[in-house]
DNA sequence: TCTAGCACTCTTCTTGCTAGAGTGCCAGCA
DNA sequence: TGCTGGCACTCTAGCAAGAAGAGTGCTAGA
């Protein structure tokens, strides 16, 4: 990527790059000198791909076609070539639009945000949960559903809230006494969080002490999930695309959306950094995803949850749209999360900076 | 299907498909006479099988090509050859142990479901939540997030917990006057459905009547909700197959996967019949999915929630353990919700028969 | 440094051919 | 009447060869 090129280099280089994501046939030196408004020979065109094919920035897949981007090729356009602009003002207010419509409720703007990637770039979208690291208890809710079941109800600071089933055992306890053991909980463990809540001196009953164990799983739980949930669109878009007439290359596609672990690997890795990422055909560290892409980004507020969203498709993607798509879509959903999951609440400790989603 | 058949022609239509599910390949009239035991010559095959041609069981992809069988012969297999076995026991004790060994939580066995069933017939497996049609109020709670945002916890018969946040307007109410508010509310409308809220007349303030409100906007996405959840396993088994070399048909089968509005139309069929359920190649009726084959059935307790299971796989389809499985998959899953979320309960009125599962 | 032009390479399409698989049908036999 | 052996026929798959077209690489010359 220290390659320094010609203007005119530069200049070809874009336009294949761009003609090939438009057409996804091979480029050829004609079709440069008719279309790219260079004023100059196919000749000297061919002199200058051959350069470019030597830097690894194009290849040809055999002697008498046209050229086509490589991996290098489509991260040079990307960093250098391409302009950068932001989502048009018109469809930016039609997506806040959307999202105001929508009730208050995290999983309905997951799939709303996972919807709206999918439609804006015409690829796959993927949204994952944001993640959090140190839940507290907000607050315990102990309901009697019959004898010898009892659901536990565990709201989390930030709204969450889980549910677990669990057996009583032979006295039933009425639920007046659930209630009790409630009040009682809520007393030693609100406003805990999982390690502070198992070194808390309290005195339980038994069955009081497997109810705090029960709740100490289901925020491991929480805190440990890596993605537990994550909400796809768009795959039949995908299927569209020129490249995946081949049953092998969309299993790679469909296993990126459905095998979690290699998904989780890249979330994994994204979550910590800043900014859109674009990973382009694996880039040598995934080989599984060889000739798919990328273009991700953690949204969330820092230090307290963040997700990954993004967009699949093939190498041959519309970066630009893409990246300004996932770019505005991650500020937005930051924006909403800040607003109301975790805004105005008391934690004076800690900075609540939002997760940074300007380009470098 | 009313057609008698002589029990030559029988075994000869049953070979053949028994022989291309195993083998995806046509079957000649060559290798029924050696591989199937029947002590003619070829041409008495081939003199039968252009019968079974004629009766539209069987056909030929080009005039020197061995038979393969239509979706009338993949039906009289299933309904009048096929040996109808249970699941080995060992399996079902290694499920059954699965099972146990899993938490008491819906969404748990929702994907322990999708992926045994996905394991052991080795297609694409679907599950549906249980669709509860007539939902009732078993506890409100009411949490104060921060100043402006409420969230509203509605636990209803059977253990289902749903969640909506709520804005809250200027003179924000204290956590002392919600648990007041959440006290009201669960006088008023504790084990009540939907409709028996709406009239049941009850003196509120402004904002204890907006809660109602959203409670029943909750209540009614819960009763209405065709198939809010669908959990799936088993995609990538399914790319394997060679009829899904053609991205043309890998498309069908996503389509199915991921398009909610088709599955719904499918599965509102299937849940309100009874016992195992065998979709082949679309039947004329889902002409979307011509060349896949569904096995599904429907689970839960009768009148008070029911969900559809099953498995996706091409037309070429080891219909017998696909049977088996799911039939028994629906059978434990109902057991389970008998046993957890419905049993015991004090409904006295409403029979609680289980759905059923046997063939008829 | 650029360009014109030519030889060369490789794909794609078409055609023709052959081997092989499997059918349909008919005449003859039990 | 039902079964069988045999033969002609049809269609596919695979290979080879040839023609057209696209695009390249290279070199000599401006």
């Amino acid at each position: 990527m220290n390659v320094e090129l010609s203007d005119r280099q530069q200049a070809i280089l874009g336009f294949v790059v761009r003609e090939y994501i438009r057409t996804a046939q091979p480029v050829g030196s004609k079709t440069v000198v008719e279309r790219a408004n260079l004023n100059v020979s196919s000749a000297t065109i061919r002199n200058e791909m051959a350069f470019l094919e030597d830097m690894d920035l194009l290849t040809h897949p055999h002697t008498s076609a046209g050229r086509v981007p490589k991996e290098a090729g489509y991260r040079y356009f990307v960093e250098r070539l391409m302009e950068k602009s932001d989502l048009p003002e018109a469809e930016q207010r039609l997506i806040r639009h959307q999202f105001h419509q929508a009730r208050l409720d995290m999983e309905q703007w997951m799939k709303l945000a996972a919807a709206v990637l999918a439609h804006t770039t015409g690829a796959a979208s993927v949204v994952t949960l944001p993640h959090t690291t140190n839940c507290r208890v907000k607050h315990i809710e102990l309901i009697g559903l019959s004898e010898g079941l009892t659901l536990i109800v565990l709201v989390l600071q930030q709204g969450l809230v889980k549910q677990q089933l669990v057996r009583t055992a032979s006295p039933f306890p009425t639920q007046e006494q659930l209630n009790q053991m409630a009040n009682k909980l809520n007393a030693y463990f609100e406003g805990l969080d999982r390690v502070e809540i198992i070194n808390r001196p309290a005195e339980l009953t038994m069955w009081e002490s497997r109810v705090r164990e029960v709740i100490v799983e289901m925020m491991e739980r929480v805190d440990g999930r890596s993605a537990s949930e994550i909400y796809r669109d768009g795959v039949l878009h995908i299927l569209r695309q020129p490249e995946f007439a081949e049953a092998e290359a969309i299993r790679q596609v469909i296993e990126i959306l459905e095998e979690r672990s290699l998904l989780e690997r890249i979330t994994a890795e994204i979550r910590t950094s800043r900014g859109v990422q674009v990973i382009i055909g694996g880039e040598g560290r995934w080989q599984e995803i060889s000739d798919v892409s990328l273009v991700l980004s953690p949204y969330g507020v820092a230090g307290r949850g963040a997700g990954v969203m993004g967009v699949v498709g093939p190498m041959r993607m519309p970066y630009g749209r893409a990246i300004s798509a996932v770019r505005f879509m991650a500020g937005l959903m930051s924006h909403l999360l800040e607003d109301v999951y975790y805004g105005s609440e008391g934690y004076s400790e800690g900075h609540t900076e939002e997760i940074e989603h300007e380009q470098s």
